[in-house]
RNA sequence: CGGGGCGUAGCGCAGUCCGGUAGCGCACACGGUUCGGGACCGUGGGGUCGAAGGUUCAAAUCCUUUCGCCCCGACCA
C-alpha cells in the first residue's frame, strides 16, 4: 500500500479521554476511532491488524479439527428463555421486539444458539464430537466501558463450542483448547499465562482464563513463584503471615466511638493484624457473619461461593440483628447466625468487637471463644505464601484475552440436545465452551510492546511486514529506487507500506514510529549515491547499511529473526 | 447504580469565579523559503461555546433541566 492512498488519520496530540497506552496508541497512530461510549470504529490500519489476529485463529482452530461457522447476533428470545439467562441476565443484555412485538435480544456470547443447533441436528454418538468456532460480533451493554478497546459494548470474539458424548472427550477438547490458545498468544507475540478462574455467569464447574500483564489490565492474577500456581484472585488461596501468637488474659476494653479498624488500632497501638474483622452480610438464607483478620478484605466472590449470593448489609440491620452498631460486632456469643470465617483465624490471639457499644474483647481465640465455618474468605495478597508450596505470592495486574470453561450439561439439558449412545440411551450431550478476543490480543500487544514513540508490534500481528521510507519525494533517484523496491517487496509476498508523502522525512520518521511496524527500509539520499539503503528495527532502533540489491534478503532476515 | 471530572474550531487548551467584540497552539488552504527526527515567514478559511428553558438591556460566563464523554468504585458471558 501506499500511505498516501490509505486512510492513517495520525495525531500529534493524545485525544483528552483516553487514558491506557493502547488506547492513546491506537488513537494517535490511526488505527482506531471512537462512535460513542464502548463502540469502536477499526480504520484500515486496525482491521489490517484484527485481520492477521483472525487468521492464526483460524488456522490454530482448524488445527484442532474446529469448523467454522457463522451465526446470528440477532436471537430469539425463547431460547435464552429456555436456558433462563434471559430473566437471569440484566442490563447488560441489549434486548429489542421485532414489528410483531416478538421479544429478540443481541448475543452476548452463543451458547444458546449452538446449542440450539446441536440439539436439531445431533441424533446420535456417532455425530460426535463436533466442534463448531465462529469469529462473529457480540453485544453486552457493559456497565461501564473502558480503556479504549478493552471493555466495550460491541466487540469481536472468537468463540468455540465442543460437544462430546462422556467427560473424557471433553476433556479431551478442553485440553486441545488451553494447548491451541497457547500456540496463539505465543504467536500474536503475547506474555500470557493461564490461570484458574471463577465460571460466573457461564455455569459449569471448572474454567481458565489466559491473561496478559499489563498495568491496563482489570484483573488480577496470584501466582507462585515457586510451583507455578496461578489463579485469578477471585479465588486464588493463600496463607497471609502468621502473627505473633500474644498470650493476653481475656479483658473488655473501654475503645469509645472507635469504630474501624484503623480508628481502633490507633486507640490500642496495635498492628491491624491483631484483629478479627467482622462483616455482617444478608445472603438469600438470611443473615452471615463473616470473618477476616484485621490486615485482610473479605473476597466477596470467595464468600459467595460458600454462603451463595449476598449484600452488605445495612446500618440498621446490623443494630436489628445484633443488637449492636456496626464498628463493635464480634463472632462471640451469637445464636442462630451463620457463622464463616476466614482459615487463617484459627490461629492466634485477637481483639475484635464486644457486642456491646464503646466496647471491643483482647484474647479471643477461635474454637474456645467462638466458632465458624472455616473458609479461604480473604483477598489473596502480594507476599502470602502459596498454599501448595509455600513460597510467596505475587499478584499481577492483567488484561484476560481468552477463557475456556466446561459447561457440562447445563445448556443441553435445557435446550433438549440429546443423543443417542451405544446402548440406546438419551443423554445430554457434554459442552464446552472457549473465547478469545481479537480486539484484546491486539490491546494487550501495544500495552507490552510500546515505546515513547509508539507502537512496536510484534511481527506476525503487524498490519504491513515493512515500511518503505523515501525521504525525499523530489530526488529522482529515491522515487525510482523506492518504486522498485516496492515492487519487489510485493512480489517477494513482503506487505509493504510505503511512505510516498510529500512529506519531511521528520513527519515521516515519527509517523513510521508511532505506527509501530516493525522493520523501517530508509531511502535516504547520500546512501542511494553509494546505492545503499538503510534497514532499520522499529524495536531496538539499529539500522544497518545494505546494498539495495541485498534489501529483500536482509528484509527476510530480519522478518523471521 | 454511587462518587469525581469534563463538554468552547478537526485535535490540545485558555476564557466561566467577577455577564459586555469568542481567543491561543497545532492541523487545514494559498504564496515563498526549506528538506535525515513532527520546519520557517506571510496571508486566509473555519465556532448556533453539547442541548433546552429561564434571569438580564446584554449570557460561553448566572439559575434550572437534560444529553454526552472520561476516571474511581459497584457490576461483568
Amino acid at each position: 500500500m501506499r500511505f498516501s492512498k490509505m486512510f492513517i488519520p495520525t495525531l500529534r496530540e493524545a485525544p483528552a479521554d483516553a487514558e491506557a497506552i493502547s488506547h492513546i496508541l491506537m488513537l494517535r497512530a490511526g488505527y482506531v476511532r471512537q462512535l460513542a461510549s464502548g463502540l469502536y470504529i477499526f480504520l484500515p490500519l486496525g482491521w489490517r491488524v484484527l485481520d492477521k489476529i483472525d487468521a492464526i485463529l483460524k488456522e490454530e482452530m482448524e488445527a484442532i479439527e474446529a469448523q467454522e461457522i457463522s451465526m446470528p447476533i440477532l436471537h430469539p428470545a425463547e431460547i435464552w428463555q429456555q436456558t433462563g439467562r434471559w430473566d437471569i441476565i440484566g442490563g447488560e443484555m441489549f434486548r429489542l421486539k421485532d414489528r410483531n412485538e416478538r421479544d429478540f435480544c443481541l448475543g452476548m456470547t452463543h451458547e444458546e444458539i449452538m446449542t440450539w443447533l446441536a440439539s436439531r441436528e445431533i441424533r446420535s454418538y456417532r455425530d460426535l464430537p463436533q466442534v463448531w468456532f465462529q469469529i462473529q460480533t457480540k453485544l453486552r451493554d457493559e456497565a461501564r466501558p473502558k480503556s479504549g478497546v478493552l471493555r466495550t459494548r460491541e466487540f469481536i470474539m472468537k468463540d468455540s463450542y465442543s460437544f462430546d458424548a462422556d467427560e473424557e472427550g471433553l476433556d479431551r477438547n478442553y485440553q486441545l483448547h488451553a494447548d491451541a490458545y497457547h500456540r496463539i498468544f505465543n504467536r500474536c507475540g503475547l506474555r500470557f499465562m493461564q490461570v484458574e478462574s471463577d465460571p460466573g455467569m457461564m455455569g459449569g464447574g471448572y474454567s481458565h482464563e489466559f491473561m496478559a500483564p499489563s498495568p491496563a489490565g482489570e484483573d488480577q492474577v496470584a501466582l507462585c513463584p515457586g510451583c507455578g500456581y496461578s489463579a485469578n484472585v477471585e479465588l486464588a488461596l493463600s496463607i497471609p503471615h502468621k502473627t505473633e501468637d500474644r498470650e493476653w488474659q481475656t479483658e473488655e476494653v473501654h475503645t469509645p466511638e472507635k469504630r474501624t479498624i484503623h480508628e481502633v488500632t490507633t486507640f490500642l497501638k496495635l498492628s491491624p493484624e491483631f484483629f478479627i474483622k467482622s462483616v455482617l452480610v444478608i445472603s438469600d438464607n438470611g443473615p452471615v457473619l463473616a470473618l477476616v483478620r484485621g490486615d485482610q478484605e473479605v473476597h466477596e466472590k470467595k464468600l459467595a461461593k460458600v454462603i451463595g449470593q449476598h449484600r452488605p448489609a445495612q446500618k440498621v440491620e446490623v443494630k436489628e440483628i445484633l443488637g449492636v452498631e456496626a464498628g463493635f460486632i464480634g463472632p462471640m456469643g451469637h445464636q442462630n447466625l451463620r457463622i464463616v470465617g476466614d482459615t487463617c483465624l484459627q490461629e492466634g490471639t485477637y481483639v475484635s468487637g464486644a457486642n456491646k457499644q464503646h466496647y471491643h474483647v483482647k484474647g479471643i481465640k477461635a474454637e474456645r471463644d467462638f466458632t465458624a465455618e472455616w473458609h479461604d474468605i480473604h483477598i489473596a495478597k502480594q507476599g502470602e505464601a502459596c498454599t501448595k508450596c509455600g513460597a510467596g505470592l505475587n499478584v499481577e495486574r492483567v488484561i484476560e484475552i481468552g477463557n475456556i470453561f466446561k459447561l457440562g450439561t447445563k445448556y443441553s439439558e435445557a435446550l433438549k440436545a440429546v443423543f443417542l449412545d451405544e446402548h440406546g440411551n438419551e443423554k445430554p450431550i457434554i459442552m464446552g465452551s472457549y473465547g478469545i478476543g481479537p480486539a484484546r490480543i491486539a490491546a494487550a500487544a501495544i500495552e507490552q510492546n510500546n515505546d515513547k514513540d509508539g507502537i512496536i508490534w510484534p511481527r506476525s500481528i503487524a498490519p504491513f511486514n515493512v515500511e518503505l521510507i523515501p525521504l525525499n519525494m523530489n530526488d529522482k533517484a529515491t522515487v525510482e529506487t523506492a518504486e522498485k523496491l516496492y515492487h519487489e517487496l510485493k512480489k517477494n509476498y513482503i506487505e509493504v507500506l510505503m511512505d510516498d508523502r510529500d512529506e519531511r522525512a521528520g513527519v515521516k520518521f515519527k509517523d513510521a514510529d508511532l505506527i509501530g511496524i516493525p522493520v523501517q527500509i530508509i531511502i535516504g539520499e547520500k546512501n542511494l549515491r553509494e546505492g545503499l539503503v538503510e534497514i532499520k528495527d522499529r524495536k531496538t532502533k539499529e539500522a544497518v547499511r545494505v546494498k539495495v540489491e541485498e534489501v529483500i534478503e536482509k528484509t527476510r532476515a530480519l522478518m523471521t529473526s
